[in-house]
RNA sequence: GGUGAUGUAGCUCAGUCGGUUAGAGCAUCGGAUUCAUAAUCCGGGGGUCGGUGGUUCAAGUCCACUCAUCACCA
């Protein structure tokens, strides 16, 4: 059997803001993709690049007193951090500011002409007299024709929801002279879509299996049942716009959106070139595929302008063999509005330290081949990550690597026994199915039964008790087995976890000295190095920081949805890199109430490593914690010392009792220099004082 | 306004062609266990499948209407 050829991209983001969540799931999503079908074996070309024309890169630009151009590297240049944060690898990223984008555009353009797809308008638009320049819609404003509504866009309003076109408007003004526009005529070059050609071309295109049953049936409805829903495509700009030139047509620029996807094959091409490929030959090759992964907010874009555009080009263009459309990131089931606190900054998750794993698993866990929103709740993050990675998966290695290190040397047997084989031959048999989730891109089924996999190895740990084994006299060859059982299984699982969470795997690739890099070939784990805990659970006080705080002043109005990867939704500022937590508000701090107290008792707890039993005398009352503090004191040396305490963390319950509180201690967060060091305030305090 | 989707346990979600008593994970409660950076195992409770009406021997599933949420409308 040989391998799939497939070229694969994403959206490509606005170069007006940095990355915010939505891009980043997209990213993900496909990136776990290329990730499988890399591990079956598979040839990817998987290329995303910056969307850099455009009115709104312009204007921002002028604003700044920079160019358009250095705004665009600007940005760029902010674009690493974010990929190689979350693990995501692009083969290349390229701009549409590029001379491949150029060349490729006009050469499109100009098949299209000779092809008697494009025609000449003259059209009538409002003109900034002041600015000198034609107004796009969102940069016109007025009062709503229908409603009366102050200050809606020249689209439609906001307050009644009518659509409407800019020369409707009341009392309109140009959002960026403050001027009354006037009505200018232009000559405008537009895409004949509503040629009989095109439509019936993209009946039989939307027609088949190559897009979701959803997306099938919008572009149905956008086709209109007599073929006459389509309207020609205005694909012109004036100048001064930044764009790419339209040849022979001096002062005539390409609209954004009319590059932006030739962007892709822009992007393929400079790849290509690096890599000594024939880019013409790769695309024009039926065996290759062409994959796109986009967001619904542009599927108008992506399912009848673009395919039509490359199949009315001709060779060496290929219309997409697959359009996979995703949902929104939403936050607690609402739309993220920095505003209200709910937007997620993912710059700020790297900077916080978190692991981009997390992420990573919980979108995954979330995610599906149809169009719906995935929906982000910090609680349930915690739950889903903590639980399945951690809990479940991380475990397994956990519990079983030291009795193969202590007794074996780390060795491994091959000798599974008859239920470690039926397990290993579970795990197998399942993995065909997994593989087939992965593929459809149904990555929420393929984790669920991974992570049942991993329920049925915790079964057999349990059922097999290791630690029973280790203290008996001559069971030393079932110890080595059931571990070793575990292990190959742990190993297994790592497998089908690979695509989705990179950081962990290499790390377990290190652990058992086998590379996962192929999906089929079997895993011989013959030695297991000194186990490190390969994943932290997250911590609430992690995700409570991750919430932007809501923004003093009101966030700067935006028009709808509809060209939504043009705009800035979370409008997250250049962030300088920080080890520090968030900045908190006094209001916050004092929350946390801290008293000093008299360490009355300390005492082992019998079956604790750990945990030190002490009862805390605050003056008016006593209080009994149990503290992770016994690698570094004795309990004789703590009683009747004074310490600090946090008086009013809420009761946790534990297996040798209830925990009132806790006291704090010094440590090293990277673990780095080791040891444990309580506080201890300065001669005189008594228990029970205030600490702020 | 038009169109498309979504709505199932406290939370996040499965539920195939209409077919037994509607499932899972988390949370919660009870028990077991101590190998595991407090994680695992066994068991219990928890549902008018958004609502109303219909088709059917049989409806979470099909149809009509309706409510709520989201998206799209060049």
């Amino acid at each position: 059997m040989t391998g799939r050829r497939i070229f694969v991209t994403t959206a490509l983001p606005y170069a007006n803001a940095p990355f915010h969540i939505g891009h980043i799931m997209e990213y993900t999503q496909a990136d776990i993709w290329v990730r499988y079908q890399r591990m079956r074996g598979n040839t990817v070309y998987f290329v995303c690049a910056d969307d850099a024309h455009g009115a709104p890169i312009m204007l921002k630009a002028e604003d700044e007193g920079i160019t358009p151009q250095e705004l665009v590297a600007r940005v760029a240049a902010t674009r690493p951090a974010y990929l190689d944060g979350f693990h995501i690898r692009f083969d290349h990223w390229h701009t549409t500011d590029s001379p491949e984008n150029t060349f490729l555009a006009q050469d499109i353009y100009r098949k299209l002409k000779a092809a008697g797809f494009i025609e000449q308008r003259t059209i009538e638009q409002f003109f900034d007299p002041v600015k000198q320049m034609f107004l796009p819609d969102r940069y016109i404003k007025g009062e709503c024709p229908r409603c009366g509504a102050a200050d809606q866009y020249g689209d439609n309003c906001e307050a009644c929801g009518a659509v409407y076109a800019p020369t409707d408007l009341k009392h309109p003004k140009s959002a960026l002279s403050g001027a009354t526009p006037v009505l200018k005529a232009s000559e405008h070059f537009f895409f004949r879509l509503s040629d009989p050609r095109c439509v019936a071309f993209l009946r039989e295109w939307t027609g088949d299996d190559r897009l979701q049953p959803q997306i099938a049936n919008k572009a149905n409805e956008w086709l209109g049942a007599g073929g006459d829903g389509l309207a020609d495509w205005d694909i012109s700009r004036d100048a001064p716009y930044f764009g790419i030139p339209i040849p022979d047509a001096p002062g005539k620029y390409f609209y954004v959106w009319l590059d932006a996807p030739i962007g892709y094959l822009a992007s393929l091409k400079a790849h290509c070139a690096k890599q000594g490929i024939d880019m013409a030959a790769l695309l024009a090759d039926p065996a290759t595929e062409q994959v796109h992964f986009i967001g619904k907010d542009i599927v108008y874009f992506h399912c009848l302008f673009w395919p039509a555009l490359l199949h009315f080009a001709g060779t060496p263009y290929r219309t997409p063999d697959r359009v996979y459309v995703h949902g929104f990131v939403t936050v607690g089931g609402e739309k993220m509005s920095k505003s209200r606190g709910t937007g997620i900054s993912p710059l700020r998750y790297l900077e916080l330290g978190m692991n981009p794993d997390w992420l990573r698993y919980y979108l995954a866990a979330k995610m599906n081949a149809a169009v719906e929103d995935v929906d982000f709740t910090g609680e349930d993050f915690i739950a889903r990550v903590n639980s399945d990675l951690v809990g479940k998966y991380v475990n397994i290695v956990s519990r079983c690597a030291g009795f193969l290190t202590k007794r074996f040397d780390g060795r491994l047997t091959h000798d599974f026994g008859a239920d470690g084989l039926r397990l290993l031959d579970t795990l197998r048999e399942a993995q065909t199915d997994i593989g087939l989730a992965f593929d459809g891109r149904e990555f929420s089924r393929a984790l669920r039964e991974i992570m049942a996999l991993a329920d049925r190895v915790n079964e057999y740990v349990n059922a097999n008790a290791p630690w029973v084994l280790a203290k008996e006299a001559g069971r030393e060859a079932d110890l080595q087995r059931v571990c070793s059982v575990a292990i190959t299984a742990f190993a297994e699982l790592s497998r089908m976890l690979a695509p989705v969470i990179p950081g962990t795997i290499a790390k377990v690739e290190a652990l058992l000295g086998v590379s996962f890099a192929s999906w089929d070939l079997s895993l011989a784990i013959e030695r297991i190095n000194p186990y490190a805990h390969l994943m932290t659970r997250i911590e609430e006080q992690q995700v409570g920081a991750l919430f932007e705080l809501p923004a003093a002043a009101p966030p700067p109005p935006s028009s709808p949805q509809r060209h939504a990867q043009h705009q800035q939704k979370t409008e997250d500022k250049m962030q300088t890199a920080s080890q520090w937590e968030p900045f908190i508000s006094i209001d916050d701090f004092s929350k946390v109430d801290l008293r000093i107290v008299r360490i009355a008792n300390a005492e082992h707890v019998a079956g604790a490593d750990k945990l030190l039993k002490l009862t805390l005398d605050l003056g008016t009352e006593t209080r009994t914690v149990f503290a992770g503090i016994k690698s570094a004191y004795d309990p004789a040396t703590l009683v009747g010392r004074l310490t600090v305490m946090v008086a009013n963390l809420a009761p946790r319950k534990m297996k040798f009792g209830l925990s009132e509180g806790m006291v704090l201690a010094a440590s090293d967060p990277d673990g780095q220099t080791s040891g444990l060091f309580l506080l201890s305030p300065d001669s005189g305090a008594q228990p029970g004082m205030r600490v702020k």
